[in-house]
DNA sequence: CCGCCAGTTTGTTCGAGAGCAAAGTCGGAC
DNA sequence: GTCCGACTTTGCTCTCGAACAAACTGGCGG
């Protein structure tokens, strides 16, 4: 348990429209802990007995298959809920959290949830807005995988990251969190040889630049183009 | 706003808790009506002013991209709640629902959804319950469309359909609704042409029978072998 | 009873992208 | 500084399944 100031919760959506009081209580109530990059907050499977709030950092939300394979459901950026699997009557995590750099969060356990919903106004809307929002960015995604080409899967892939964490730099919109070739592939279906090609095609055409596990859009038009145009 | 009897609601999930004066109430603030097969209750895109309780019949949900592909998300089967948006609020629906059969459905205007959580106990809860599921099955439909082969797909898509909405025969076991080779590649992002060559090749190995828009499956495990094995 | 049409089957071609292989490079640990 | 391992790049081959084409079938409406 630790002592956190309470300025760190009263702007997000879930707790804005709450007092300091009651800010401070739902502080008291939580676990805080610091995850190393690559460790997982939860695995999937696991009894589901918390709920979390990602304060910093940036998390990767990963199903594995039989098979070993996995894929990258999505992103969770500071100041959203996640593991939220127990607020809708799930026994378990239907995927794993892994921290994809170094990242702090509070946690509380399943039980209060109905406590919060029932004593904060708003925390209940405003977490299940964001639950409706994943499951459009799902449905979108999964659309997206039956239809679409790998290049164009792999655009929409960048836009996506850009569009929720990207920071401005000189060159461009910078993807805020470390992210590899492998992990590009595992959030499309593909390989890393072919997001490889394709960043490097990209490069060449001055639409990206790209380092070791940083990637930067120079010209967020020009993959918007090539996420929709049909030829 | 029809007279429908109490009997039908008392056992779903979302209203078993109630009293029979509750349904009453529940069921005189409901309107019903009857989709012709093809119809669609409501579009992707659509201002989400009301919620639904499928009663009888089959519905598809449905997603349509820009480019006109259309992808099958999954099935609803009587009983079952759907255009839940507004409980995530959400200001339109994210995809379409589609009646695989002629349907019959209730609906009430959204303005009811937080005075049906807050009067009646158990309904939250069970509503959220199955946006969980339907969570959780997306997220496998995903992590399936990203790491697995076409045949595997197609197997796993029998098997999910089958285990919803299966109905026990002589030959084996059928899907209950009506569904094309194109309805199945419409699940599976692949196409008719290769649908169909499967369906011929597991019908000659004695997996399924099939018929226009009817599958039976007849050796179940053998299917969930194919949609398992490696090699 | 016939004709039509939606749904299905089957053949053929062709290209995107997976799989395999190998070499290059950056960054951190020591 | 140097070594090592994780990440990346690039080339080549080969297969799966999409795309195109065309014929067939069964059911429904007139």
């Amino acid at each position: 348990m630790a002592k956190l100031d309470e300025s760190l919760l009263c702007d997000l959506p879930p707790f804005c429209l709450l007092e300091r009081a009651q800010i401070r209580e739902i502080l008291e109530a939580a676990v805080s802990r610091r995850y190393e990059a690559g460790t997982s907050i939860f695995e999937e499977g696991a009894q589901a007995d918390r709920f979390f709030l990602l304060l910093d950092g940036y998390l990767r939300v990963v199903r594995t298959t039989p098979g070993g394979d996995q894929i990258i459901v999505l992103h969770i950026s500071p100041g959203q809920l996640f593991g939220i699997a127990p607020a809708l009557q799930r026994e378990t995590y239907p995927a794993a959290s892994v921290a994809a750099v170094e990242s702090l969060a509070l946690s509380w356990p399943v039980r209060l949830w109905p406590e919060f919903t029932a004593k904060y106004p708003g925390f209940a809307t405003e977490s299940y807005k964001t639950v409706g929002q994943r499951l459009g960015q799902i449905q979108e995604t999964l659309t997206e995988m039956a239809t679409q080409a790998v290049e164009k899967r792999v655009a929409c892939a960048l836009l996506r990251m850009v569009n929720q964490s990207g920071r401005k730099t000189e060159a461009g919109i910078e993807i805020a969190f470390p992210i590899t070739r492998q992990n590009i592939s595992d959030m499309t279906g593909t390989t890393l040889h072919t997001v490889s090609r394709l960043l490097s095609a990209w490069q060449k055409a001055g639409i990206v630049e790209s380092t070791r596990k940083h990637v930067t859009v120079t010209d967020p038009h020009a993959l918007v183009l090539l996420s929709e145009l049909d030829p």
